[in-house]
DNA sequence: AGTGGCTCCTGAGCGC
DNA sequence: TGCGCTCAGGAGCCAC
């Protein structure tokens, strides 16, 4: 599921093979829940229109294109965006093909959850969905004072703090999970309760992991694919995610798995606390 | 106001 | 072999 990291491998590998590129045209093939205009409206207002930048705001990505349009997409579960460079068929799942003026980039969704929306590049910044974000957390403005202020709202666990996108922007199960395990705190922990210390523990932990998952080019737990179709190998680092029942890389025993604000979450009772 | 539960959707994995 | 069940989950929405 692209989170963080892998939405900004996607922004990379996509702005490295289809940046200045033209869209000759568009093909829509499911286009119901997807796109949040009619198909024909659509491929009408991205015809012939040039790929100018590539943004990123939590697990958005954010498509500049030529007329002051900007397409934002959300990948939520199986979502994906690939780049061929010579006509590629099409598979099950391809919901809208790209034809660029060299390759073509096809967008595809198992799940059909992700989401394609077209907004005026001037009102990008008013979008509903983005103006309820929180801090992107590798920022450099983003601090822990700034995290610590935006828990210190929120009763709750500490894992749903993490998963509500308004608190920090990005995160999603495997890095929420994976960045309590390495601060050592317990995902059941009331929110409330988190000393000083266990915060700025946390804010690094999150800050290195989406590092790390960044330069691993994303975790490729099942679906997910970069924008060449490559897959990540974040997953070979992975300590807790996937991986309840067995042996905790950290102590040897073995990790607790239990739905914590509605997710499956892993942990070991013995290194979190 | 904050929270918990439901919904969307398909494929994988399991037991029988 | 194949059927039917359960699970996976981001975020929007609704009821309480």
């Amino acid at each position: 599921m692209p989170e963080l990291p892998e939405v900004e491998s996607i922004r990379l590998t996509l702005a490295k093979n289809t940046l200045g590129k033209k869209i000759i045209h568009i093909k829509i093939l499911w286009s119901s829940a997807a796109i949040s205009i009619p198909g024909y409206e659509f491929a009408e207002l991205l015809k012939g229109k040039f790929i100018e930048n590539f943004d990123r705001r939590g697990k958005y990505l954010l498509i500049g294109l030529s007329n002051g349009i900007t397409m934002i997409v959300h990948f939520r579960m199986t979502g994906r965006l690939i780049y061929y460079p010579e006509i590629h068929p099409l598979d099950k799942h391809t919901h809208a093909v790209f034809c660029l003026d060299e390759g073509e980039l096809h967008y595809s969704d198992i799940r059909k959850f992700g989401r394609i929306q077209l907004v005026p590049t001037a009102k990008a910044g008013e979008v509903a969905s983005l103006v309820k974000l929180g801090p992107e957390p590798l920022d450099e403005a983003f601090s822990f004072d700034q995290l610590g202020q935006s828990l210190s709202k929120k009763k709750g666990t500490i894992k749903a703090a993490l998963l509500d996108q308004t608190v920090i922007a990005g995160l999603g199960n495997i890095y929420a999970d994976e960045a309590l395990f390495r601060a050592g705190i317990l995902p059941e922990r009331n929110t409330r309760s988190l000393k000083v210390s266990e915060i700025i523990l946390l804010y690094n932990s999150i800050y290195e992991i989406l590092r790390e998952g960044i330069d691993a080019r994303g975790t490729s737990f099942r679906d997910y694919r970069d924008a060449e179709g490559n897959r990540g190998s974040f997953q070979e680092s992975l300590m807790v995610y996937g991986r309840g029942g067995q042996e905790c890389k950290g102590c040897g025993n073995p990790l607790e798995r239990k739905k914590i604000a509605g997710r499956t979450t892993v942990f070991c009772l013995h290194c979190q606390r």
